[in-house]
RNA sequence: GGAGACGUCGCAUAGUCCGGUCGAGUGCACCACCCUGCUAAGGUGGAGAGGGGUUUGACCCCUCCGUGGGUUCAAAUCCCACCGUCUCCGCCA
């Protein structure tokens, strides 16, 4: 939910954002037209209510023979309050509906335009040069018994796999790097609920534009959450937080699902897009103020993860229309893929300001009262690591160089041999 | 799954039986000031959240007692449903 306080004094900045993220302008004006609406009968309300009550307090001091006549008045006065009551609260709904439509301001300098007009802000590290033709990584990985697609199929069907001896120990191996690395950074561990109630996945923005995406429990009517970002954004809802001694950061670990409705026949090999898979994600509240700052310090911890493994990559600056509609900005850091010759996603980083907290009721304390919080969040590591992983490392034989960071938690391991 | 108890403005509690004086009391913690010879004690006062109005005044009004309905002129209080917590029993990993 945007600042309603900002769409009344300066809805052209509104605009701007909506028109840059190709949304519709004109739900600004519904928007302000159902504020003033919502306004004027809630005044009436109040204006019937503040009556009623004063009545009350007749009636309740009125001697009892008086009391029969002042009762009689006062009905047809409570009947007018109701239907001036529903009348706001109709009002209500109409403005927090078409409210809910408007998508997070974007922050300017953000490109505009759709998924292909992204900016490169950087590239870092040198592409591998193979003196031999490169195995992708589900080639690499049934060689080193590290994926089984086969039998995932069988057990849960399409886009679900098996992760084997070392297979399972790489993705225990990236969680723990990342997790040490979170630590370092002051963050605190989590492991979330991973299934969650309606309001929390509406309140994070994900009901909307990817309510697709999303398995959901009939019988329990709960959600399985696509992120912990979800969770944990949860975490603090409805709380009013102190941020006096500097921002909370978590860094939750988490199995996600994901429907992957829409992509039909695309990413099929391997585990590149996968229903289920894990996660590492830097969750943050902090003040708005502080919250491009953050973003730039949560892109900084993503990238450092992927020197320490070698991985080459380019960061990019999300266009307005690709980013979901609870974020400002958003950077994806994208790793080389040798085999398809191209970046994929690794990372992705939101600034989602004050939109998510907006609509969960997470606040601090201002000079006058309270306000909401800054949200932010970032991969730090995922399953899909291990793509990039074993494609960049291989070597000709099929074998794959573990980089320095990862082997304490391979029990030193230096190399994984394949065994077939 | 069965039975029972409970849910009050940070925490702990009073109020609910019998609707109006609850515009929610008290203790602790908190903030400001005062007093006092020490990191103590005491005194005075203040202090919640959301929204609307506004002559923009430190002012006025509305809403909030787990959530949502209902009854009533009037609901923390009565009725219904739901959610959550705790205890006991049963079943199970």
């Amino acid at each position: 939910m945007i600042d309603p306080q900002l769409l009344r004094t300066s809805p052209d900045a509104v605009r701007a954002s909506q028109e840059s993220r190709g949304a519709s302008v004109a739900a600004v004006d519904a928007a302000l037209e159902a504020d003033t609406a919502r306004r004027a009968t809630i005044t009436e309300f109040e204006r019937l209510r503040a009556e009623q009550n004063a009545f009350g307090k007749r009636v309740a001091a009125a001697a009892k023979e008086d009391k029969a006549a002042l009762v009689q008045q006062a009905q047809s006065l409570a009947a007018e309050v109701k239907a001036a009551q529903q009348e706001a609260n109709e009002a209500e709904q109409r403005f927090t509906e078409i409210m809910r439509t408007i998508a997070n301001v974007v922050i300017p300098g953000v490109p505009a335009g759709g998924e292909e007009n992204f900016e490169v802000l950087r590239e870092v590290g040198e592409r591998p040069q193979f003196g031999f033709a490169p195995k992708d990584h589900l080639a690499l990985a049934e060689g080193l018994d590290a994926i089984d697609m086969t039998r995932g199929a069988k057990v849960s069907g399409a886009r679900f796999y098996f992760l084997k001896g070392v297979g399972a120990r790489l993705e225990l191996a990236l969680m723990s790097l990342g997790l040490d690395r979170a630590l370092e950074a002051g963050f605190t561990p989590i492991i979330p609920p991973t299934l969650v109630k309606p309001e929390i996945m509406e309140g994070t923005g994900f009901l909307g534009e990817h309510a697709d995406e999303i398995y959901y429990l009939p019988a329990d009517d709960l959600y399985l959450v696509g992120t912990s970002e979800v969770p944990l954004a949860g975490l603090h809802a409805d709380e009013i937080l102190d941020l006096s001694a500097g921002p909370l950061r978590y860094a939750g670990w988490s199995t996600c699902y994901r429907r992957e409705a829409g992509s039909y026949g695309k990413d099929t090999r391997g585990i590149l897009r996968v229903h289920q898979f894990n996660k590492l994600e830097m969750f943050v509240y902090t003040t708005p103020a502080e919250a491009e700052a953050e973003h730039q310090r949560l892109l900084g911890w993503q990238e450092g993860m992927l020197q320490s493994l070698g991985l080459p990559y380019r960061v990019i600056d999300v266009a307005a229309g690709d980013l979901g509609s609870s974020a400002a900005r958003k950077f994806d850091v994208e790793a080389w893929v040798p085999t398809q010759d191209t970046f994929r996603e690794l990372t992705s980083t939101s600034n989602c300001t004050t939109f998510q907290a907006r609509r969960l009721g997470v606040r601090t304390r201002a000079e006058s009262g309270t306000s909401p919080v800054a949200t932010l969040n970032g991969t730090l590591a995922t399953t899909r690591w291990i793509v990039a992983l074993l494609e960049t490392h291989q070597q000709e034989d099929g074998s794959v160089l573990v980089p320095e960071a990862l082997r304490p938690y391979l029990g030193g391991m230096d190399v994984l041999r394949p065994v077939r």
